[in-house]
DNA sequence: GAGTGGTCTAGACCACGGT
DNA sequence: CCGTGGTCTAGACCACTCT
């Protein structure tokens, strides 16, 4: 009878942790700052490390915390806001965005681009790789395959492999005429080479944003471009300078 | 000397766990079918639960795999596509879009959404619950925040609690005229009430999509929906009905 | 080398869904 | 009730960064 159950849903220990260390943030530490190391904070908490961790890993998905093997544990920024399909109907890399090329080689896309790009399993497509750097960290990596059928004046092989050899492929490119594109945004974990990139572990989350380029010839391109999900807020329209603080989100 | 490390980076287990499973998926199983139990599948890799468990969590993060408590782990559908900001510059629910009223009630808006909405702390804020439901299972939450200033004509509180009332605040405010509207999107994690609606566990992947509305007065309302991020794919523009199948990147 | 976060283990118990 | 995934523990070792 009246066993006065006030909790009859007991919170999960990791959960709990996160709101009493969420609250910590705000009001004890400043952006930049760095926390004591797991072991202590488990002790500090009386909780094992892996409990403490599952805790500090959902912050970390929030974008509230910054974790560095060999470093250690320090107070993220508010994420930023980058900016995406802002210049609306415009070929990548016409104006001064962000985005670094880096390199350009042939290369035989999965199955879903193929299916995006509506080209032959056989056909020689370029992928031009590309990073995007915003105050000072790269916040993305992107593959742009281009069926060379998209671009004729195809010199791009004869310019030596770098940056170079991308400028060539995205200058063929922006020939065309553009009539229109179209996007999606899912989550994913990185893959080695992008989490490199990105200077963080295979598997971190990103944000996974592909973008069709279309002519009146059917599809010129493809983008799949990968950002840091802990750090990157991504916009569209004219919202990019917006403060928010961490989540805009309450209890009703 | 010659010690001939082909591997002298070592791939984690659960990574390379994670790569094997994901293979066996796209081989050897149907979309709904549901996998050994966690410890058969650790025993028959030789493997730590939490190891397993490790990869298991991805793959779901990755929309491959959907696990219930009680239950079991089955293999996922593709992510569906939901249109997000399709009909550009209308209100919301203004079209027949797949958004449930389901009630609308006073709210106390947190920091980042009354810097959004422009209004002063003290002020009357009604927030709008909506669900939207997508093939038969419902994929975001929303809560829509309407200050009291932007619809005046407001007999919405003598309406009794419900869908109703949800319905009532937002024929109000389709009464004004829209001038343009702009939208964030970012990682987060389900508060426990909104992993409630969405059929999940609190601090899930979620997908933030935080739209604002202007009128010529200024920000007449700000939304925040709260999309599971293992079952859509938020789609821009035209292409809600593409196929993707699961992950459209590929090693170069 | 010292100190950090990342991986992994082998257990235990709990909460939930179906029977 | 049983079987499932979810939580938690107390250890161990590894990979990395900085000094």
């Amino acid at each position: 009878m009246g066993t006065t159950q006030l909790e009859s849903v007991p919170e999960p220990k990791y959960w709990h942790l996160k709101t009493v260390l969420s609250e910590a943030l705000d009001q004890d530490f400043a952006v930049g700052e760095v926390l004591p190391n797991e072991r202590e904070l488990a002790a500090r908490f009386g909780v094992a490390r892996a409990t403490l961790r599952q805790a500090l890993e959902q912050l970390e998905l929030e974008g509230r915390l910054q974790r560095r093997r060999g470093v250690g544990t320090t107070v993220a920024p508010p994420r930023v806001g980058v900016d995406v399909g802002g210049a609306r109907h415009s070929w990548p890399g016409e104006s001064t965005d962000g985005w670094e090329p880096v390199d350009a080689a042939e290369a035989v896309p999965g199955a879903a681009v193929l299916g995006l790009l509506g080209t032959a399993p056989g056909e020689l497509v370029l992928a031009v790789r590309r990073t995007r750097v915003e105050q000072g960290q790269s916040v993305a990596a992107e593959l742009l395959y281009v069926p060379a059928a998209s671009v004729p004046g195809l010199s791009a092989i004869d310019v030596p492999a770098g940056p170079a050899r991308a400028r060539a492929v995205m200058r063929e490119l922006q020939r065309l005429v553009l009539d229109g594109q179209d996007r999606s945004v899912e989550l994913g974990s990185a893959r080695a080479d992008d989490a490199k990139e990105l200077d963080r572990l295979p598997g971190a989350p990103v944000l996974l944003v592909t973008t069709r380029y279309f002519t009146a010839a059917g599809t010129a391109a493809v983008s799949v471009a990968t950002y840091r999900a802990d750090t990157c807020r991504l916009t569209f329209g004219d919202s990019g300078d917006v403060q928010i603080t961490h989540d805009a989100r309450v209890a009703s």
